[in-house]
DNA sequence: TGCCAATCCTTACAAATGATAACATTTTAC
DNA sequence: GTAAAATGTTATCATTTGTAAGGATTGGCA
């Protein structure tokens, strides 16, 4: 579909021009150059008029980049317009977290139930969504059109339950499990949030980097 | 200290050694070559060996290395044998999750205490663990010799509490408000966990890279 | 013991990727 | 109608990654 393959690089910046264009929106500013985004956001002006341009021409020479209408065509480049049918696998103190937080809903991420295998957990409601049995996973995703699925498990849980996802139709995994996923299927993408790996880099730079730069 | 800088990629990339290490260490597997890592891994043996290389040299030429030795030589540049004393400030669903996670506190991130403003939360026990009302974040961070502080804030809040604890002599913060912290002094680290920003990735990756590699 | 295979450490270099700078063109604004 | 501003685009520079090769050291085996 697309002609040419855009970088990741390029890709893990988008949400965040996406970010400080809705703070911008928030503050009534109308249109901005390049030039002011890049100081604002501490990047050059170069980098982000290249990393739109990987998408198409959204600013006006002369004029620069209304707000608005970029923030709009950055939210389809990342398919925020779509609505996401989601499901929480796991039910623990993360997982009920997530569920939680409001935001994801605002963005089009709108959660349609949670899993967890603890018959503890199995019946209580999380904001109104009922935690269910790990049993009825594969029917509920198959019945709803479930899009995405939030692994909040245990490491050694996860590989098992991802590939009965996947073979049940899942097009995308949040992995919070500290393991790589192995799929089978090239259809479905993992993004990982690897907690445990982002506190211990935090770790070596309060060791190597304290007094620096 | 060290002579020459560590490229932000290679420290990025020890936390996954680091966990690989110590799955083969949970196996009873004695010594690996880089070769038979970097087909567990996915990454060639040459970047493995260079990128430990700029640490020194931790293995054996006609052995391989020595998983237990490496591993804890992993966890020294880390930073991981020292004990850090971190507070949460937002003992909202996900402040609460990250007390309750106790694989944090086997790593050394042992947590001394929680905050918020909200009063209903104030006094409650997470983990043993009483929450504080916000207004005495400062006495308690001097009083504890705090080193690490978990921001989960919302974003219009987290810039002043950043402040606050900068000025009290914090040395990390790990961020999970969606908001870019300007620190003013050099020696405190911010790392960020924008987790709004990882669920727009793949939400992207789902719309472009279904049905691709 | 003595040799061979395995494997690391190191250096060098090539290729790919990413970031910055420069420039030409278009538009705004007066 | 002109000058300034700002994009889109091309070119250049920098970084990162991957590959290769050679010397050095160890383990294993006859």
């Amino acid at each position: 579909m697309s002609s040419k393959k855009i970088s990741n690089a390029v890709i893990k910046r988008l949400p965040r021009y996406y970010r400080y264009l809705g703070e911008l929106l928030e503050n009534e500013v109308v249109r901005i150059s390049s030039k002011e985004l890049s100081e604002r956001m501490g990047v050059t002006a170069s980098q982000i008029r290249q990393d739109l341009n990987n998408f198409g021409g959204f600013g006006q020479q002369g004029y620069g980049y209304n707000v608005d209408y970029l923030y709009n065509e950055i939210a389809k480049i990342l398919g925020l317009e779509n609505h996401y049918s989601v499901i929480v696998i796991g039910a623990g103190n993360l997982g009920q977290a997530l569920a939680n937080y409001t935001d994801f809903e605002k963005r089009g991420f709108v959660i349609k139930g949670l899993f967890d295998v603890n018959p503890r957990l199995v019946g209580i409601s999380v904001r109104g969504i009922e935690v269910m049995d790990m049993d009825n996973v594969t029917e509920f995703v198959q019945n709803n059109n479930i899009d995405i699925a939030v692994l909040t498990v245990p490491k050694m849980k996860a590989p098992l339950i991802a590939n009965e996802l996947v073979s049940c139709g899942i097009k995308g995994i949040w992995n919070f499990a500290p393991v790589d996923l192995e799929i089978s299927d090239s259809d479905v993408v993992v993004e990982n949030v690897h907690l445990s790996e982002s506190l211990m880099t935090l770790s070596y730079r309060i060791k190597n980097e304290g007094g620096e730069q």
